[in-house]
DNA sequence: GTCTATATGACGATAGAC
DNA sequence: GTCTATCGTCATATAGAC
């Protein structure tokens, strides 16, 4: 029983050590780019040698590979509070707006992360299925969010909930790869792309918003 | 003279060898990726030494910088046909489906230069200003073409020519984002995001288009 | 188990012979 | 203009001290 807890002490120092290099990495790509990143960097500013940092990452592939985990799981995180099934009176207009803020602004917080999680810009680089998995994991639940507000009602029912949500994400992902692209120093409160979130919303929920019930807010391209 | 046309020679010449070089180097790029260019796998392609490139490129940047203005001017022709003023009586939603056409396809059959120009993957290059040229001069084309179509009656007089402008750029870097992180294999024509780009033309166009004024087409939102 | 020391080969780049 | 020779740095790998 000592042998157990002297090894979790191990494990835990080791994976400590492991978070510490992550944490090195992600400031060095937020530095010089994604593909900047480079093993002696790393080892420079944690004030050890190159080949120390094998002991932990067998390649510079498996230190990626970790990254684009750690990535996905954050954004994961930056969109659990409001994901699964949105909340029962929550508009369409509200939901697109909430949950595309929250992802645009972890997008703009963390370049690094986005760019690798949705650029590739790394040559041979493709991440294994198990740092993949929180990813896809994202992509499903905000499919599963929007056909679950179309069954509500909140959705025009002559288009599939698979279209809607790939103009959506084609409406977030052209903000954060034009706020990225060009002014990556701007917040997203300040962001000249960031901005343009609510117009962008209005635009997508008069075009794919079920009409309401009680008058004639809208009336075109439905049925 | 005749001292002139053996200058002229050479002159074309070397112009030929550099052409040659960026061929190769797209094509590079186009394999392994915009950072996974390299100064050795360009000659070796060529049958040369690595050394002999920098009698045509100082430097891995220079080259980075013309193939980014060489980009430029492609991308700038590729749209050349369809701009400056807009014929007469084309409507603001044929504008759009047929720049945003050309654009999109230029971008998915050059990926390495789409991702070049705009998304910035070469740690620390900046293109120069001479190379930035001719891509500042497709932005202003397009911001003008907008501009005309506003003054012509054909957008919304309530909204800033810019704003509507800088929504229609976010539309179509989602798509081009899209496509190309998702699935840049797929041709221009059987794209999963590409043929998005009817549906996000319709919507666009019906937020921002002005009313036809024979009737009760759309009415929300517009003043 | 973790480190230092050291080796290999590819890279971008320069100097100088021809 | 093209080459050889060379430099410094990089990712990567192995051997061996503690």
């Amino acid at each position: 029983m000592i042998s157990s807890t002297a090894q979790d002490r191990r494990h835990r120092r080791r994976q400590e050590t492991i978070e510490e290099v992550l944490d090195v990495a992600v400031a060095i790509m937020a530095e010089h780019g994604v593909a900047g990143l480079s093993i002696g960097e790393i080892a420079r500013r944690l004030g050890i040698r190159p080949p120390s940092l094998y002991v932990y990452f067998p390649s510079k592939h498996a230190l990626y590979d970790a990254l684009f985990e750690r990535g996905a799981r954050s954004v994961l995180a930056a969109l659990s509070p409001l994901q699964e099934p949105p909340p029962d009176g929550l508009s369409l207009e509200e939901y697109l707006r909430r949950s595309g803020a929250a992802f645009i602004r972890w997008s703009v917080e963390n370049p690094a992360y986005s760019q690798l999680l949705f650029w590739r810009p790394v040559p041979g680089f493709t991440p294994s299925p198990a740092a993949y998995a929180p990813a896809t994991q994202l992509v499903e639940r905000n499919q599963a969010c929007i056909a679950a507000l179309q069954r509500r009602g909140a959705v025009r029912s002559d288009v599939d909930a698979a279209t809607v949500h790939r103009d959506w994400t084609i409406l977030v992902s052209g903000v954060v790869s034009q706020q990225l692209a060009n002014a990556p120093s701007e917040s997203f409160e300040e962001g000249r792309f960031t901005r343009a979130l609510d117009s962008l919303v209005a635009m997508f929920v008069r075009h794919y918003a079920r009409p309401a019930a009680h008058g004639g807010t809208d009336r075109a391209h439905d049925r």
